[in-house]
DNA sequence: TACTCGATGTATCGCGCCGATACAACGGTT
DNA sequence: AACCGTTGTATCGGCGCGATACATCGAGTA
């Protein structure tokens, strides 16, 4: 099982939709999650080459040639999804494992819940959460065994890293919630299943 | 002015307080901090030999040999700051340019801030306070532009992304408040001043 | 005594990301 | 006709990360 990194999982969903170029692609990923706020194209342009060459993504050269010929040859590059490209993403959006929990991973991978069936959604929500509550608790313990020997800054900085991870453990709860109440949405049930 | 990276800062201000090897080092780095939760050697070694390198800190090889000679030769390190450390450390402490307001550099400047004067500190608060509303702007702006174009999930994702940001500016407003009202702490008063 | 195991400790390699930078054509304004 | 902001592709050096390898120490245990 062929490994997806964060902005390869991320192009794969965007180029689902329609057709990008590189550029189109930057703006979309930087306003739509708030991971890639600002993707740089010294990642964008390098991973475009590398699934190309993986052969999830084809490159269309500029189609528009309707009139007077060969003219005006303006190189821009439209992305579009192949055949292994939308396996590999159904793969993806089919799976619930460790590598959907991480902060950019989770995020990512949480913009595309409308394309994912609602148990799967719930299974990454509460891995979600345990990773968090784990992280809580490594904080916590740190923070109880250096209580004396910290400043009043570093204390403080480090009580409000607490807080705003138990806010995050928060919205969790208020989402899971919703998903039990509620699993509406999409319901193609888990096909094939457990990854990772 | 040469340039110092967060790396490097935060190594500068462990050092300040007692000479460390690696190890510790990481520890510390790891616990005291929100950011370098998980500092990697394969950055921490690479940044210690850069910094011997342009002569910020000295390496001591094990000095323990009171008894019986060189037998057990351990191989452990520490390193110390220099005086042109200790120079570079009381630069950087005493300026509050744009550097010190991004998500990291700012908690690596702010576990510092008893190290730190008053006046500076609220300049540095303050710079923190409107990079971040600056950040609010661009993403609600982005918000309402596409708000019909995107689904729920996207659409909660990035109001949660907001309130985030939210909170944050009002921690600022909190401390800077309690900076102006009790400047108390350190008051070594600007040495030199405005640098960045 | 010997064995294992976890903590301490140093170090490197490949890979991917970032910021800066360069180049170029398009569309609109003055 | 000159200017400028947006769209668009591309690369380079530097550096952080995760994995990995190796070695020693102290303590508990078979």
């Amino acid at each position: 099982m062929a490994k997806t990194d964060v902005l390869t999982l991320a192009i794969l969903g965007m180029l689902s939709e329609q057709p990008l170029h590189g550029y189109q692609l930057r703006k979309q990923l930087g306003s739509e999650l708030g991971a890639f706020r600002a993707l740089s194209y010294g990642s964008l342009y390098p991973a475009l080459k590398r699934m190309v060459g993986s052969g999830l993504i084809a490159a269309d050269a500029n189609e528009a040639e309707d009139a007077h010929a060969a003219s005006s040859r303006r190189s821009r590059i439209a992305y579009r999804l192949t055949d292994a490209g939308k396996a590999r993403l159904a793969d993806e959006l089919a799976s619930a494992g460790a590598s959907s929990w991480d902060d950019d991973a989770f995020d990512v991978r949480f913009s595309m819940f409308d394309k994912t069936d609602s148990a799967t959604r719930l299974r990454i929500l509460e891995g979600r959460r345990s990773r968090l509550a784990e992280r809580l608790e490594e904080v916590s313990e740190s923070m109880q065994q250096r209580r004396e020997r910290n400043d009043a800054y570093t204390t403080e900085l480090q009580r409000h890293g607490l807080e705003r991870v138990e806010r995050e453990v928060q919205w969790l709860d208020q989402l899971i919630e919703t998903e039990r109440s509620a699993p509406g949405g999409n319901t193609k049930a888990a096909t094939g299943g457990e990854n990772n």
